[in-house]
DNA sequence: CAAAGGTCCTGCTCGC
DNA sequence: TGCGAGCAGGACCTTT
């Protein structure tokens, strides 16, 4: 699904044709996303204006007039920014049409994404207050990593995947800033060096940063808002490259699973 | 039938 | 022994 480049991706596409517009209309096709989504959003939003669109981990921000949208793609969902009167498909379930002409569209084939509605400050809501710092922000570095993993013996690709340590990194990135820096992912995070940290952050930081220069990662359902596909997928060396050569030092690439995830390295220059 | 990119929640384990 | 943090697994759902 999307993780964070492709919700960077999204947000990009979707600000410069929505930032501004006033809601005409709300259409709920289906409410049962992830948790229900609030009928009275129909009632609430026509009328007010999109004053900000913004990220943060892999949740979507639209900021109203008197309260923040907060949606995320869950596995499987997209938002689109299309005309009005373009049909809607059967998993466009959410959908915001603005004065003008344009509608924005969510659609997410196995519903684990949401959207949701807030009036406090945003960043207070359960679900953003325990996030922790954006892997592209100041705060996160390598000298962060290493203090919050001291005394952990779980593998270090779980701590990089658990938002509550760095928000936003998922399945594919973190096989693939865990190749870039050449840590092997089952390697206990407590038992990893301040050197190989920072290592390890700086990965961090360019496969996301080259992942958002690309438009993201496709491999089934993602596309941006304007319907392209992510282009990042060209330029994985780990992720999805099982039994293949690694292009850093030619060991055939392992497909292991962790946690129920498919994970990806390289037995030759993942230590 | 297995697997797919997320993440919340529950309950267990381990170390202090 | 008891407590809490950390950790593993299940749950959610549809499509290929």
């Amino acid at each position: 699904m999307p993780e964070l480049p492709e919700v960077e991706t999204t947000v990009r596409a979707i600000r410069p044709l929505m930032l501004g517009k006033c809601i005409r209309a709300v259409v709920i096709r289906s409410a049962s996303l992830r948790w229900p989504l609030p009928r009275k959003l129909v009632r609430i939003l026509p009328g007010q204006r999109i004053q900000g669109i913004e990220r943060r981990a892999k949740y979507l921000l639209l900021q109203l007039e008197t309260g923040t949208l907060i949606m995320h793609l869950g596995m499987s969902g997209s938002i689109r920014v299309v005309r009005s009167t373009t049909v809607p498909g059967p998993h466009d379930h959410f959908e915001l049409l603005a004065k003008g002409g344009l509608s924005l569209r969510l659609r997410d084939p196995r519903r684990f994404g949401c959207v949701l509605w807030t009036q406090s400050p945003v960043a207070d809501h359960p679900l953003l207050a325990g996030l922790g710092p954006e892997p592209l922000g100041p705060q996160f570095d390598g000298w962060y990593l290493f203090r919050v993993a001291r005394r952990r013996r779980a593998p270090i690709k779980n701590l990089l995947m658990d938002g509550r340590i760095v928000a936003g990194i998922g399945n594919i990135y973190a096989s693939e800033a865990l190749h870039l820096s050449g840590i092997h992912p089952r390697r206990a995070a407590g038992r990893i060096s301040l050197p190989r940290y920072e290592r390890l952050a700086d990965s961090v930081r360019q496969v996301l940063a080259r992942a958002i220069e690309a438009g993201g990662t496709t491999f089934r359902d993602f596309v941006s808002a304007d319907g392209a596909a992510g282009r990042f997928r060209f330029a994985l060396h780990a992720y999805g490259r099982g039994n293949e050569p690694c292009r850093q030092c030619g060991h055939v690439i392992r497909k292991i699973i962790m946690g129920q995830r498919a994970t990806y390295y390289c037995p030759g220059c993942q230590r």
